[in-house]
DNA sequence: AAGGGTGTGGTACACCTGTACCATGAGCAT
DNA sequence: ATGCTCATGGTACAGGTGTACCACACCCTT
């Protein structure tokens, strides 16, 4: 058995959120996960016994994509890194401005009506976000210390809501109602704003 | 023919949206909203003649129930009405805190997915978004010129930004990240310092 | 050389989906 | 009364779904 399988499971689970991201979960049947992996639909089943399993090793992918797409950007924010630029690093690498996190962004809203109603689901999903929540709140709690940021805010409640912003700013932006670049202005705004001016 | 057509349209739709609230919409197969509005798969066929039909009208009645909402919040907030009380009330009416945002938020995400990628769905739920950012950014604008709120904020910035936040914030709750209550502290905690103090 | 697990293919099965079709009362107009 | 349109019921059909089952070829171990 030389088969790689941590490379065949990879190479459907991408097929899975390829068709996500394009076509979205609905479209997404054995079938044509099979087709597009070009595999049989024997091997799917082979390796995902169920699409229950299939949906949710592809979710955990997803994430991981997603935290290396964030670890990039924050390492390219600049050296030595300040708390703003970590913290602005994070949310402009979650807003849907270029193709990879167009991508990234669409198909979690397509993982999004199912991953409600599906506590299995849900627990992979909302770890993430906490955790990440926390580290923000803590780079504004370090700007604050540093005066950069007014000592009158919470830095867990801003931290949370420039956060939901983000989310809601890349609803808006998939549900076509903005350019991604308007979502980044009104982000960079309301930075502008929580930090000093300009920069 | 004494029925009144749209009271059995309302009454299937209605069915279709309880479904979508509880089940998600992918539970809400012809059969099923027949079953849930007490008749016949075939008059569910009768009053919508496709499925899309029924989907779009039931979002619009949703919409219409969210508006009613809103102005109802908005009537409640206090007279005379301020710019502050109008847009604390608009955006608290849409966070999920008691049974009847709970079950409007909820069922507009089981539209989420639905309305991607189905321009004929996107432009009914875009419009509404729309015309709300605007008259939010209108009522900010209003409150800086009566100094609650400081002038060198964009009031279509800040506009834009508070709504997102507020449907992040709803994602949040509903996928058991956060309680409502939580994010209304959220909410409140931005809408106190954009505007005075805490009041 | 034999055997057994592993990777793969094809296919069948039971079920659910949206929609189309046929039929039948009931009230009203002629 | 005789039609006619409206409102309703039941059911059939074609297609797609996830999953289960059967078969076979390979390679490694014994």
């Amino acid at each position: 058995m030389p088969v790689d399988h941590e490379e065949r499971r990879k190479q459907i689970a991408e097929a899975l959120l390829r068709i996500a991201d394009t076509e979205g979960l609905q479209s997404a049947s054995m079938r044509a996960v099979a087709a597009e992996a070009g595999v049989s639909l024997r091997l799917v089943q082979y390796y995902f016994t169920t699409k229950q399993a299939l949906l949710l090793d592809a979710l955990a992918r997803l994430g991981t994509q997603l935290q290396a797409r964030m670890d990039r950007f924050v390492r390219a924010a600049g050296t030595p890194p300040t708390p703003r630029s970590t913290v602005t690093a994070i949310l402009t690498s979650i807003l849907p401005t270029d193709a990879e996190s167009r991508r990234i962004t669409r198909t979690y809203a397509a993982y999004y009506t199912l991953v409600l109603g599906d506590p299995a689901l849900e627990k992979q999903a909302t770890a993430q976000p906490d955790l990440l929540e926390g580290f923000l709140a803590r780079q504004i709690g370090a700007a604050q210390e540093s005066g950069e940021v007014a000592p009158e805010r919470d830095p867990v409640m801003t931290a949370a809501g420039l956060l939901a912003m983000v989310n809601g700013l890349g609803s808006s932006v998939l549900g076509g109602q903005r350019t991604g670049d308007a979502a980044l202005a009104v982000l960079t705004h309301h930075l502008d704003e929580l930090f000093g001016e300009p920069r």
